[in-house]
DNA sequence: TTGTATGCGTTATCAC
DNA sequence: GTGATAACGCATACAA
C-alpha cells in the first residue's frame, strides 16, 4: 500500500459523487438536516464519507457562511499560570460548544496586541477574549461594530462597551486586610506591578489606600515596581521597608503572583523569617505550599471566570443575546491560609 | 457618529471600486507584487484601504491557494509550564514567519488528541507540532500524506516519519547522575511519570537502568506513579525509601518538572531535610530556588527547542525540504546546582 | 502595467 | 425529498 504523495483531502463533491447524490445533499446530510434525506440516502452517504475519510473544509465553510467557529483570545502572558488556569477552561468550555480557541500572546506589548487583533479579525473569529496589555480601543471597536462580541477577561477597559469577567477586586483586597489584621500584622507593604493599562492593578491598589485610610489599626505603604529577574530594586525597597521605622509587626501583600514570586525570591536573598514578616499573595500558585512555612494567599476560581466568559460570549451570540447592556461577572477570592502569616 | 450595527467587513471588490481599479489590482497590491504596479495606483489602493480599513479575509485566501498561514500545535498538557515555554519560544517564531499558531491542548487524552487533529486538518494548517499523549499514528499519517509536515515534540512516535526535536534524554541522565555522584551520594530513586506513551519519560529510565548497572559506586531504584495531588502512593514510597536498608547518602531523582512538584512537597509533609536527602529534578522551574535549600534541577533550553520545532517545520515547508529523511533534533541539558544536592 | 475570467469548497436559494 | 446553481472573498492564468 504505497501511500500517494499529497493526496489532497477530498471535498464534498467527491463525497456526492462517491454516494452517486448531488453536493447539496451531502451538505445537508452535515448540516444536521438529515431529517429531510431518506433513510437509504443517508446510509450511502454516511458510507462514502466513511470510505473518502471525509472532512469539511472549514475554510470553505467560513467564507460562505461566515461561521467560522472559532473564538480568539489574547492573553497578555502566557507564561503566567493564571492567565493558563483560565485559558484552559475557556478552551474547554469553547470545545464543549464546538468552538476552536485561537490563542495569541501579546507579552504585554501594545503593539502585538494591535497586530493580533487584526489578525483574529481577518480569520473572521466569531468572539474575542481579551486580556488586555494596553488599550486596543479602536480595534475593538471596529471588532464590535463588525458584530462581534467581546470579552474582557480581568482587566476591563473603560471606553469600550463589552462583557467583563473577572476578580472581585476590591472584596480581595478587604479579606487580605482582613486576614492580616486578624493575625496581628499592623503595618503592611502593598507591592505591585506598575498599574498602567491594567484596571484590576487600579482597582486594588487604589482600594488598598483607601482602606488604609479607613481602618486605624492599620498603617502601610505601597510601591510600584516592574518584576523582572534579580530586582536590585525591589529588594532594596523590601530591605528599607524592613528596616524602617514604622509599627510592627510588618507584613507585605503582593498583589498578584508574578509579584509574589519576585518578593520571595527578595525576601530569601535577605534572609526574612516568614511569619515573623507577614507575606500574602493574590493568586495561588502550586508551589506556594513549599517556600519557607508556606505562603499565603487569596486564589481566584480560574474555574469558574473561565466558564462565565465562554457563557457571556455564547449568549451574545444568540440573535436574542445581542443587544444586552455590557454585564459584568465578578467572582470573590478564596482565601488559603498558610505559615506565612502566622505569627511566631 | 452612529455606529452601523453589524457593518461586515469591506472585501477586497470594495477597495479597488473605491480605488478606481480592478480586484486583481488590489490582490497584487497585498501579494507583495508592489513593484509591478504604478506608483499612481499604488497611492490610490493603499488611501483606499486606510480609509476603508480594510483587512483580506484569510478564510477565502486560504481557500483558494491552500495557504491559510496556520500552523497547528498540540500539547498535552498546557499547564505544564515547561511546554509552555517552548509554546512561548515556538508563537513568537511563526510570528516573524507570518504564520499563526492554533494551539490545542488534548490534556494528555488520546481521545481529544484525535478530535484536535482532525480539527487541524480542517482548517488545512500548513504545519503541526505534535507534542503527543497518546499514539495518533493514523491521523499523522494521513496529515504526511496530505503533505503536511509534522514536527514531534520532546515525545517521539516509532511509527511516524517526522522530524522530532527535544532533549537528549540519555546526555541528561547522566548528566543528574554524574553530579549526584560528585556530591557524594550513593543511593538514588528514580521517580517518574508511568513512562507509557511518552517516549522521553521511557528514554531517562532505560537510562537510569543502564546507568545503574554501569556505574559500581552506586545503586538505585525506580518508581513509577501517576501525579495528582496530595499522593498518599507517593509519600508512602518515598517513606519507605527514606527508612530502607540501602546505602547511604540516598537522594531522588525527578524525572520531569510535575514528579519534583509532587515530590517536593510529599518530602515537605514526611518532613525530610533537602541536602542530607539529595533531591535533583529535571525541568527548571520559577520556584525551585525557593523551596529549603533550594533545588538542584536539569533545565531544558525551551527557547532553543521552540526555534528548532519551528525551523523544522519551515524547512519542510520549502519544495527542496520536503524530501529530506526524518532529523532528530537534540539539546544538552543545563545543570543548575543548589542545595539540595548540597550534604551538610 | 493593468484587467477579465475562473475556481477554491461550502452553504443557501431556488426550482423540480 | 432532491438537485442545479449562485454566491462567499480571494488569487491566478491568461489576455490586452
Amino acid at each position: 500500500m504505497s501511500s500517494l504523495p499529497a493526496a489532497s483531502r477530498s471535498t464534498i463533491l467527491e463525497v456526492a459523487r462517491d454516494a452517486g447524490v448531488s453536493k447539496t445533499s451531502v451538505s445537508r446530510y452535515l448540516g444536521g438536516e438529515r431529517h429531510r434525506l431518506s433513510i437509504a440516502m443517508q446510509t450511502r452517504i454516511a458510507t462514502a464519507i466513511q470510505r473518502l475519510d471525509y472532512r469539511p473544509n472549514q475554510m470553505a465553510r467560513g467564507l460562505k457562511g461566515g461561521r467560522s467557529k472559532l473564538v480568539g483570545m489574547l492573553v497578555a502572558d502566557i507564561r503566567n499560570p493564571f492567565s493558563v488556569a483560565v485559558l484552559h477552561a475557556i478552551e474547554q468550555a469553547c470545545r464543549a460548544r464546538g468552538f476552536s480557541l485561537l490563542v495569541c500572546n501579546t507579552d504585554n506589548d501594545p503593539d502585538q496586541e494591535r497586530d493580533h487583533l487584526a489578525l483574529l479579525a481577518s480569520y473572521r473569529v466569531e468572539g474575542v477574549v481579551i486580556n488586555a496589555a494596553g488599550r486596543p480601543s479602536a480595534q475593538l471597536k471596529a471588532l464590535a461594530d463588525q458584530g462581534t462580541p467581546i470579552v474582557l477577561l480581568d482587566r476591563s477597559l473603560n471606553d469600550v462597551e463589552a462583557d467583563a469577567v473577572g476578580l472581585d477586586n476590591a472584596g480581595a483586597i478587604d479579606m487580605a486586610l482582613g486576614h492580616l489584621l486578624d493575625r496581628g500584622y499592623r503595618h503592611v507593604l502593598y507591592v505591585s506591578e506598575p498599574p498602567e493599562g491594567a484596571s484590576s492593578r487600579q482597582l486594588r491598589l487604589e482600594r488598598f489606600r483607601q482602606r488604609l485610610a479607613q481602618v486605624p489599626e492599620l498603617t502601610g505603604e505601597t510601591t510600584c515596581l516592574p518584576m523582572q529577574r534579580d530586582n536590585d530594586a525591589l529588594r532594596q525597597t523590601l530591605h528599607e521597608f524592613m528596616s524602617g521605622g514604622g509599627p510592627v509587626p510588618r507584613a507585605i501583600l503582593c498583589a498578584n503572583g508574578n509579584v509574589t514570586l519576585q518578593v520571595a525570591h527578595a525576601l530569601n536573598a535577605l534572609g526574612v523569617t516568614l511569619g515573623e514578616t507577614g507575606l500574602l499573595g493574590i493568586d495561588e500558585l502550586d508551589w506556594c505550599a513549599l517556600a519557607g512555612p508556606g505562603i499565603t494567599t487569596l486564589a481566584q476560581p480560574t474555574e469558574a471566570i473561565g466558564q462565565a466568559t465562554v457563557a457571556s460570549l455564547m449568549q451574545r451570540l444568540e440573535p436574542t443575546g445581542r443587544q444586552a447592556p455590557p454585564r459584568r461577572t465578578e467572582y470573590a477570592a478564596r482565601l488559603i491560609a498558610r505559615g506565612s502569616t502566622r505569627r511566631p
